[in-house]
DNA sequence: TTATAATCGTGATGTATGTCACACGACAAT
DNA sequence: ATTGTCGTGTGACATACATCACGATTATAA
C-alpha cells in the first residue's frame, strides 16, 4: 500500500521537476514571473514515448513542435533508397520537429523517432501562436532559439565544406562527448554522413 | 547642364525604388502603415558598395547585418590552409550576416564580400534591439526569416548526407537557376563543397 | 595595344570513402 | 538453452572525388 502510493507519486514529483527544467530553460534567454510561467506551460501537454517510438513521421502532418525534457530522439530523412540520414540529434533541454512542415502545414519530410525513453513538452501551431500573440516576451525568446539553431546549422554545413570524415568525426566527438556512450555507431555515421564501416575504420 | 542633373537625380529615385523594395517584401509576411514602414526604415541606412568589396571581414567584429535591395554577395568561410568555401550566396531580397557574430558580438568567423555591384539596407544590433523592443510586429517577421533560414540551412544538410556532387549541383540549378549566369563555376564548386575540376567533369 | 588575371576544360594519378561479404560477441525473446 | 537480431570490426574491391599539371580562351588593367 505504501509501496503504491510511493508509485503513484513518482509520476506527479517527476511532473513538477520537469516543468522547473522548462521554466530555467526558458529564464535562460528572458525572464518571467510565476504567473507567466504557468501561462506559457498551460499551451503545453506534456507526454513520455518509448524507445523507437515515432513522434513525427514522414509523409504524416505535423502537429506539434516538441521541447525535450529527458531522453534522445533523432530527426531522420530517409531518401528514395530507403537510407536513413541523421539531420539531427535532439537531445534534453533541445526543441525539435519537422519544422517546416510544422509552420507551413504541410507534410513531414523527416521523422522524429526516440533513440531512448523520452518525455517531452509538446506544443501545437495553435498554442504556438497563442502564445506569441498573447505574452510577446515569448516570441523573443523563439527568436533567439530560432537563430541559435539557424547558427547551428550553418556550422554543420562549414563543417560538411571543410572537413573529412575523420575531423568531422572529432568535431562532433568534442561538441558533443556524452554522445558516444548513447547512441551506436551506425547512428553516428549517419549523422557525419559516412558509411559505418568508414567510421570504424578512422583511427583515433 | 541637363545631363548633371540628370545624374543626380538617379540617385533619388532609385532610392525609393529601394525603399518599396524594402517595403514589399516585408509585407509579404506582415502588413505594415506607411508610418510604421518609415519608423522602420529609419533604422536601416541605404548602402552601396561596389564588386570586390567586403561588407564583413573574417576576424573583425560584425556591426550590422544586411538585405540585399540588388547585387550578389558570397558569404565565405575561410578554412586554415586558406582555401575559401562559400557558405551562402546572398541575392536580392536576402537578409545576410555573420549571425552568429552579431548576435553574440564576437568577431567573424565568415566574410561577406560583393560578387557584384551591391546595394543594401543596413542595420545595427542597436537599431535591431530597438526596432525589435518599439514595433514587436517586426520581431515577427524576424521570427519568420529565421525559421526559413534555418530550414534553408537544414535542407542544405540534407543534401549534403544524400546526394552526390553532381545530384547536389542538380539541386543548385533548379532552386537558383539564375545563379549560374552571374557567378563562375569556382564559385558554384565552392558552394557545392567540390573542386572545380570535379564540377568541370560532371556531364549534364 | 600589350600584358596580366581569371576562367574553364581535360589528362594522369592518388586517395578517401562506399559497397559487399563475412565473422564474432552482446543481448533479447522465446 | 536456443534462436535471432543488433552492433561492430575487417578484408577485398569499386568508385567518386581531389590534386597536380598543362593549354586555351576570355576578361581586365596598365
Amino acid at each position: 500500500m505504501y509501496i503504491h502510493q510511493l508509485k503513484h507519486n513518482i509520476p506527479n514529483s517527476s511532473f513538477y521537476l520537469m516543468k522547473e527544467k522548462l521554466k530555467e530553460h526558458i529564464e535562460k534567454l528572458i525572464p518571467l514571473t510565476d504567473d507567466e510561467f504557468l501561462f506559457v506551460l498551460s499551451h503545453f501537454s506534456f507526454e513520455k514515448y518509448k524507445k523507437n517510438d515515432f513522434l513525427i513521421q514522414q509523409g504524416e502532418s505535423v502537429k506539434h513542435c516538441y521541447f525535450v525534457v529527458s531522453g534522445l530522439l533523432k530527426l531522420v530523412y530517409d531518401d528514395k533508397d530507403g537510407k536513413q540520414h541523421i539531420v539531427s540529434f535532439a537531445m534534453e533541454d533541445w526543441w525539435e520537429s519537422d519544422f517546416s512542415a510544422y509552420f507551413t502545414q504541410t507534410k513531414a519530410k523527416m521523422s522524429l523517432q526516440c533513440i531512448e525513453n523520452t518525455s517531452v513538452f509538446s506544443l501545437s501551431l495553435k498554442n504556438y501562436e497563442k502564445l506569441s500573440t498573447e505574452l510577446p516576451k515569448i516570441e523573443r525568446f523563439f527568436l533567439k532559439k530560432s537563430n541559435a539553431g539557424h547558427i547551428a546549422s550553418q556550422n554543420r554545413i562549414i563543417s560538411f565544406l571543410t572537413s573529412n570524415a575523420k575531423e568531422r568525426y572529432e568535431q562532433l566527438l568534442k561538441q558533443y562527448p556524452l554522445l558516444f556512450q548513447r547512441v551506436p555507431k551506425t547512428l553516428i555515421a549517419s549523422y557525419l554522413g559516412v558509411s559505418r564501416e568508414t567510421l570504424s575504420r578512422l583511427s583515433f
